[in-house]
DNA sequence: GCCACCGGTGGC
DNA sequence: GCCACCGGTGGC
């Protein structure tokens, strides 16, 4: 095989390598290298490899020619984390570093990558997964667009929120509103039992009074099923909302359809 | 003008 | 002597 383009563990998913068999001149039967970056780049060289992904990737223990991270020897124990097979400090200036080097890591395993299965097959091949590597980036902070958003209907008209203040209450003086949501959350997401609340009495008064770690920081309450029949209408009457919204669009997305089709092409 | 391909050489 | 790196060029 003269030319081999292949994906390489060695650097981050859509980075192919290629080796060229040179088949002429006094050179024949020796190789080249050659890297391909996502965008289709080539590259030809480990400087330029390192200049295009400079602050994304160390490659001082890259091998250029195989595409693998070599191995940090084992035999020197005293060596610094950080430095390179490649490194040419005495040991003096080492010691002068100790504990200030920033450790560089040395894989390139903070890049999600396909993982090798090993079995005895020796047809067993690396499956990357297609859906990952197109992922778009996100944009930073994009979940703060969302923040203080609130639900409302087609007339505009604000979505009220589930009232559970009545219901209810913390105990102490600062477990109120989102601290009393938290402990609330906490104790359903971590725990396997019932929640009750803390059953101690005179909590807000004594501040050594036994707590219970594995309830929330609420006072004792009861569900009753008028509130849960409550929660179920409100969420009911969203989804009908919902579903009205969707239906409608729906309708107007026929309608724009048609229109294109009638216009004539 | 681009680029695949091979030659030349500096550093080891 | 080897080879990583890059220059140069012929073919398109």
């Amino acid at each position: 095989m003269e030319k081999r383009r292949t994906e390489c563990p060695g650097l981050p998913p859509g980075w192919t390598r290629e080796e060229v068999t040179r088949k002429s001149g006094l050179s024949a039967g020796k190789s080249d290298i050659y890297y391909y970056s996502p965008s289709g780049k080539k590259f030809r060289s480990k400087p330029q490899l390192t200049r295009a992904l400079d602050g994304t990737l160390d490659l001082t223990s890259f091998d250029f020619r195989t595409g693998c991270m070599i191995p940090r020897k084992q035999k020197n124990r005293h060596k610094l984390r950080g430095e390179g097979p490649a490194s040419n400090k005495s040991a003096s200036q080492s010691k002068l570093h100790l504990g200030t080097t920033v450790p560089i890591r040395q894989t390139a395993s903070i890049f999600k990558q396909p993982i090798t299965k090993v079995t005895n097959h020796p047809d067993n091949k690396v499956k990357p997964d297609p859906q990952r590597v197109l992922e778009p980036p996100k944009q930073v902070f994009w979940e703060k667009r969302l923040q203080g958003l609130s639900a409302s209907d087609m007339a505009q008209e604000m979505i009220k929120a589930i009232d559970l203040s009545k219901l209810l209450q913390g105990v102490g003086p600062t477990i109120t509103g989102d601290a009393l949501l938290s402990t609330i959350a906490c104790a359903l997401h971590s725990g396997s039992e019932a929640i009750t609340g803390q059953l101690s009495t005179g909590l807000d008064n004594n501040p050594a009074i036994w707590l219970n770690p594995k309830q929330p920081l609420c006072k004792p309450f009861i569900v009753t099923d008028e509130d849960i029949w409550q929660q179920e209408e409100q969420v009911r009457r969203v989804r009908k909302r919902l579903e009205e919204a969707m239906m409608s669009e729906a309708v107007e997305h026929k309608m724009a359809e048609s229109e294109w089709s009638t216009d004539g092409v």
